[in-house]
DNA sequence: CAAAGCTGTAATATGATATATTACAGCTAT
DNA sequence: ATAGCTGTAATATATCATATTACAGCTTTG
């Protein structure tokens, strides 16, 4: 499995919303042409980012912006804004019948469930250390050695 | 999204197989009776768990055994095992058509591969830290702790 | 050694989820 | 007032996870 393709959709909108500030018309349809997705799509996951507090946006007109500075946008606000994984059940998916009359099955959960948080924990604690400030500033030095 | 939960199925068959080690007719029938799930899993798992040397088994005949102490079995052995992510592109599905008339498409792949990979690699380090041994005895005390 | 039990695996079906697409009401900008 | 745009619903399509049926061939048992 893999984690859904609107997590790296809204770092390269947020990205794009910072490198066209300037521009005029930066819409859906602008957006969706540098991502290579359907403009419907963009709109929804700019109003993910929207209700998480992350942009701005008015109804009816184009160019969303940042709520906050880039270096206080992590990966894991993103993650979390976009529903990159399941909110109630966590990132593992545990198999949903284990059989309560065996002991292993009616104490399995007990003995795991702790270990995968840690997990899960391990791969959040990382996204919080990464910022948006950081991939702007690489894909903004990236584009300058393009010469 | 949710990693497959061959992943926990396969660390709830290792437990089991520890478990009922000294009965017989340990068979896919009896795992996945314990398990939940169809004995076709039961043994497609197994099989990939074979392969990557962590179980023996004998065609047609019942009694898979563990290749290696449970201490020397991890989350993580466990997890490539069953294949519980994308081999070639990883946790993250990466949107497909950044465009590449586009500076901030052409270059936000550059831009947040490595910080990507951190992140699967620090969820996958968290994975070699927890080992077999530690599952199963908490699984252990938890059914001794039942009456 | 014959019968019964079991694994490994292919083929197919079903269900869930991600993404794409069409459509449009209602807001904004010119 | 017209054109542009967003937000969102509804629907379609593709992909993937899991379930299920089937069976060849190996192993164990009496």
């Amino acid at each position: 499995m893999q984690i859904t393709s609107r997590f790296t959709i809204a770092v390269h909108i947020i990205t794009a919303l910072d490198y066209f500030k300037d521009r005029d018309r930066v819409n859906s349809d602008f957006l969706a042409g540098s991502v290579g997705v359907n403009p419907v799509i963009v709109r929804t996951v700019i109003g993910k980012l929207r209700e998480a507090g992350l942009v701005h946006t008015l109804k009816g007109s184009s160019g969303a912006e940042l709520a906050r500075p880039l270096n206080e946008i992590t990966f894991y606000d993103i993650y979390k804004a976009v529903d990159s994984v399941n909110e109630d059940e966590g990132l593992f998916h545990f198999h949903e019948q284990p059989n309560t009359e065996c002991p292993v099955g009616r104490n399995i959960h007990k003995a795991m469930d702790g270990r995968l948080s840690a997990v899960q924990n391990a791969m959040e604690e990382e996204m919080k250390r990464i910022t948006l400030a950081d991939v702007v500033e690489d894909t903004r030095a990236a584009i300058l050695e393009e010469e």
